[in-house]
Order: structure tokens, then sequence, then C-alpha cells
DNA sequence: GTACGATGCACAAACGTTTGTGCAAAAGGT
DNA sequence: ACCTTTTGCACAAACGTTTGTGCATCGTAC
């Protein structure tokens, strides 16, 4: 257990009778430019690889004031959502010899500003953030700083910051056309974390459409408070028990779905039958459930790989984007929870 | 967009007009011992906040030899297992103020290779890996070179290296168990990636169970090359057809259970009726499939929060774990995808 | 034989910290 | 009033790189 001290450039130059400065040149490819003969070059290289040389990225990033880190902040990693941005910009991140520092921030703001500052000092060179809370003050501050920053999902409507997200209005009007459609007028709302864009959007997004069709989106046809099976649980409970004459529930989030089966399941409710349900958010599960669920399935891929492009042009080119929301489409998937209205 | 330099200590320092090693100190709660008046302290403190003065943790990193990062190498973060693993690792380390570094093999061997090195050139204090292949040479190097490194489910069972795993063994026998108590006797196994600890330890496991109840695990049933959902779907479908008298099916992974799901619609067979199916590892949409399904539930918070635990007790003490192998209990989940085999 | 351009490399500074040591000035003792 | 101790801080080296510049030596031309 011995844990020895890894060999600097230090080492391999004298092991290999030349400068630091030219062992650096020569392994770097600035032999010619610096008229290193090959002899040395090759020298050098053989006595960096018997060594096991590895360059200390720490002293070389202070020196080139490039940390070649880029930091990603998501609410919740075990979420397959956030993973797979975080997957997506961490494979474009390597692919342009860039590294991801990951951070959690358990949906609280607090941790998110806490992270945000620790990032920061490790001097990431872009950030990658999905907010937690409808606060954008520390993170406008990052890019007055000059740090390159872009948000997914839970973005701001108000921020000059560049954002990544899901056509939120288009994939809830198709929803609801679907629950239209097939003759539900009353419709309840399993509602996300209030104050956050992708709530708000399809929040608002469903006032309009229902308007639009003569109907409006009552206080008792709206509840929960977060994205999770506990709210859309709670939530779809509460409204079922209160309202008995819904008959379609939209809900925002596939958790919340869950937890809105669970709720019809213990109130006796059968889907579709007795209750129609569709859900933002896909999953390879969708289709192997009891009633195969329709969904508006968000493209996370495309959603990840977008926001990492944007960074790396900016990281590249040093300006921001002419472009600064980026809305990534949508896709309705017609499964079968939704059933005709049977009056 | 002036991305203006960010503040030094020296910057701090003028601006409170000492030195830079008492500014440091200063800030660094050195003062009392370097006797730097409650003046001073103050006055250096305030122009830091000022200024917005973040400590450069790449020029810290450099001087203490500490980089204050854990590597995280998975095969996929964006599969819900392993992003489990990585979160619990990143909540263990942002708690006891270090950062992760996240890296996708992309469950090829020589990818893991290169992020390796990268994250070792980073001079990361300890490792968590999830290797993809059964080579396990160039993570042995790494402890030989002095970085604590913990293995978490694909392990090795030849390699001294510390690993954190599932009980595949009382799993698979429960799984099974549970198979034959059901009155099958002919029960086809898609397997996950041949090589792999979890895939030969559940396999082994099968024939020794099997051998003891009288049967045997033919050539005709068993299949599979991954724990994708493909290689479930192309396995189960190969299974079923070749030997139609099969009962039931045990699946190494979630997906692939979910191929085999698909396979025996396409072939008509209906689960439970017409075909049993047990599955390695939980989800939470298991309950609300079809036929909800009965499982092996992995304690996959537990399996992140160990290996977190070995790496920071590793890099706190110095000394390698006493415990080089940590197995994690596993909970077999009854639902309704098994019936009784009718004769 | 001297001048001069290549050639091949070494020296030293710098990146932003931390930390060991040294050196004034103030305070205390007699 | 002088010596000693304490107080309060500055100086400088070091971590491992990269990079601008300087300085020999060699070869060539005249």
């Amino acid at each position: 257990m011995v844990s020895e001290q890894p060999v600097t450039l230090l080492n391999v130059a004298q092991a290999a009778n030349v400068s630091v400065s030219t062992a650096s040149r020569a392994l770097n490819g600035r032999a010619e430019a610096y008229r290193i003969s090959a002899g040395t070059v090759k020298r050098v290289q053989r006595e960096a690889d018997r060594l096991g040389f590895q360059p200390n990225l720490l002293a070389r990033s202070l020196q080139s004031q490039r940390s070649g880190l880029i930091g990603v902040i998501v609410p919740d990693v075990s979420n397959p959502f956030f993973a797979s941005i975080a997957r997506e910009v961490t494979l474009y991140a390597e692919g342009n010899g860039l590294s991801v520092l990951l951070a959690d921030s358990r949906e609280t703001t607090s941790i998110e500003v806490k992270l945000l500052g620790e990032l920061r000092s490790r001097r990431v060179e872009g950030l990658v953030v999905c907010p937690v809370g409808s606060e954008s003050q520390h993170l406008r501050e990052v890019t007055q700083a000059g740090t390159p920053i872009v948000l997914v999902d839970r973005c701001f409507t108000d921020s000059a910051l560049p954002s990544v997200y899901s056509d939120n209005v288009r994939g809830t009007k198709q929803a609801l056309k679907q629950l239209l459609k097939y003759g539900h007028t009353v419709i309840g709302c399993l509602q996300g974390l209030p104050g956050t864009l992708p709530n708000e959007q399809r929040l608002s997004t469903v006032r309009d459409e229902m308007k639009l069709a003569g109907l409006s989106l009552d206080r008792d046809l709206l509840a929960g408070d977060n994205f999770t099976e506990q709210s859309g649980y709670e939530s779809a409970k509460q409204l079922l028990s209160s309202k008995p004459d819904i008959t379609a529930l939209f809900a925002f989030s596939s958790p919340n779905a869950l937890g809105a089966l669970r709720a019809a399941e213990e109130l006796g409710r059968i889907v579709p039958d007795d209750l129609s349900l569709i859900t933002f958010d896909d999953s390879p599960y969708a289709e192997f459930m009891r009633v195969p669920l329709s969904t508006v399935s968000q493209d996370v891929k495309r959603i990840g790989r977008t926001a990492a492009d944007v960074i790396m042009k900016q990281l590249k080119t040093g300006k921001k984007p002419r472009k600064l929301t980026y809305t990534i489409p949508v896709k309705l998937i017609a499964r079968q929870s939704i059933a005709k209205h049977k009056a």
C-alpha cells in the first residue's frame, strides 16, 4: 500500500537527460516549432512510456487557464430524465477532450447555490443546469462572470439565459386534443412543481385549450405540488374523491401518472373504462403496463445533445449563442389509456 | 460578454493591504496559529466578499496534492441502475467536500481504459467503477499506483479489488425456488452479458439449483448475450420457438424481461397463464404492468452508498478496507407473473 | 580565419495556492 | 534605558505544467 508519488515531467526529463521544457515540448508535439531533434523526441517519449508518465492536468489547467471541465447540475441524478441529459452531455464532453463534474442539487435551491460555487471554484468552463427553483439570480451571476451556461428543462421565461426544453405548449395541446376528441369534458390536472417552467407552460396551455373548447379549469380540477409519485397519488385521490364526475386525468409527469394509477385502483376506478389517463414523459415500460399509457414523449437525448452543443459552441467561439431558446419537439404516443367517454 | 479574470488571492491581499500569505491564512481559519490580528482577518474577509473572491481549487489542489475529486465510471449513465449508483456516490461526495467526475464507458473496454487514464491525470483521489469487461488489469494498475478503487456490480471473482454487488446467489435461488414451487420444470434462462460477474453468478446458481431439483439447464434453455431489451427479445423468441414446452422464463435483467414480454406477445403466449416470468432488478413500473412482474429487487441505494463508504473510508484512513467483498442483500418481490404450471 | 545563420536545447517566469521561516515593531521585565 | 519576549506580518519556495527568450555549438560562406 505504498502510494507512490506520481511521476512528473521532471522525472521524465531527467531520465531522458533533457530539461523540463524540452520534455514538455517533445511530448506535446511542439518539437518542430522549437527545434527539438527527432532523436531527443524519441528518447523523451520512450522514458515517458517507461515511467508511465501521466501529465498532471491540475497543473496544466492552472497554467493554461483552461480546466477542461464542464459542470452539470441536476435536481436528481437517479431520475432517468436527468440521467439521460447528464449522459448526453458526458458523451459530448468526452468526445471533445473535456470531463464532466456532476452535481446533484436534491431539488433544493440552497444546495444548488452551494454546488454552483463549488463548480465555479473548480473553474468549470461551462455549465449545464436544470435549475430547481424559480430563482435565477445566482445563475445570471455566473454568466456575468464569464462562464457559459445553458439551462435545461426547468428554465425561466424572464431570464436571458440560453435554455433548452421540450415543446410543452404543443405537447399539452396534443394531449388535450386527444382527451377532447374522446369526448371528455371534465378533465382533472395533476400538476408538478408550481413555478417551474414546464409546469407553468403546461398549465397555462391547458387553461387556454379548455377555454377554446368552451370549458374551464376550475379549482377542483387542479391539484398537485410536485413531479413525484407521491404528489400524483395524493392529488389524484383528492380530485377523484371531491369531484367524482371527472372522467379523465392529465398527469404532468410519469411519476404523477403512476401515483394516479395507484389512487384510481384504490378508488375502484378502472382505467381506461372509468377513467382516462394521459401523461407527459414516456417510458420503456409504458407499453407493457396494465393499460398501456398514452404519453407525450419528450426527446430527452435531443434535449441533452442540444444543451451540450450550445455549451460547446460557446466554448469554441467565445460568443453567446444567437438563439436563446431551443424548443425540442415532442410526440404524442397514443396507446390505450384513453377511452371514449360514455355519456 | 467580457469574460473578466476571476479575482485572485493577490487581488484580495492588495485590497486589504496585506501579503498573499496573510490573506490565505486569514481566509482559511489559520489566523490564530499564525498570529494574524482579528482586525486584519476582518479586513481580509470583507475585501474577499466585496470582490467576490472564489479560491481557485485547481491551484489549491496542485499545492495540497489533493484534488478533492472522486471518479465514477459506469457503462451507461442513463441506465437507472447505474444512475442511482452515481447519485449515491455524488451525494456522499458532496457531503464530504468532494466533487464527482462522471464518465460513461459506453459498455466498451477501450473507452473505459481511456477514461481511467483521463481521470487519473486529473488526480482523482478515489474511483468507483462498474467495469464493462472481464479484463481487470488496467484496474489493478490503478491500485498499484495508490489510488483507492471500488468495483461495483460487474466485479471480478479473481481480483483482489474491493467489490460491492448484490447477493446474486441468494437472489437467484429465491427466484428459482419460486418457479419450482409453482411446478415449473422446463425453465428458460435469458442471460445478460456473458463473462460478467452478475451473469456468471446467476447462471451458475441456476445450474446448481436445477441440479438439486433433479433438473438440468440444457443448451436449449439458455440464450442471450447482453442485459438489453434487444437481447431479451431475441433470446426469448429463440428459446420459445425452438422449445415450446418451456413454461417459465428467468430474465437476468429488467430490459431482458421487457424483451421477453414483447416476444411472448408476438408468439401469442399469455403471461402468466401460458408462460411464467421472473426477473432480476425491480422497477417502480413493475407493479403497474399488464401482469405485475415478480422480481428480485436489488438495493441499488445501498449498493451505491456502500461503494461510496468504502472509498471514503479508504481516503480517510489511507488503508485498504479489511473486507474486500460486500454482498448486498436482495429481496424477492412476488407479484403475479408466475402462475401454477398446468400439467 | 572571421562572420553569420541554423540548430538544439536550457533557463526562468508564470498560473494561484499553501506553508515554513525570518524579521521588524511593540510590549513587557528589571 | 536595555534586553527579552511576544505580536504581527512579509518573503520565498513549492506544487507540475507551459512558454518566451537566451545562449551555446555547429556548419557554411567568404
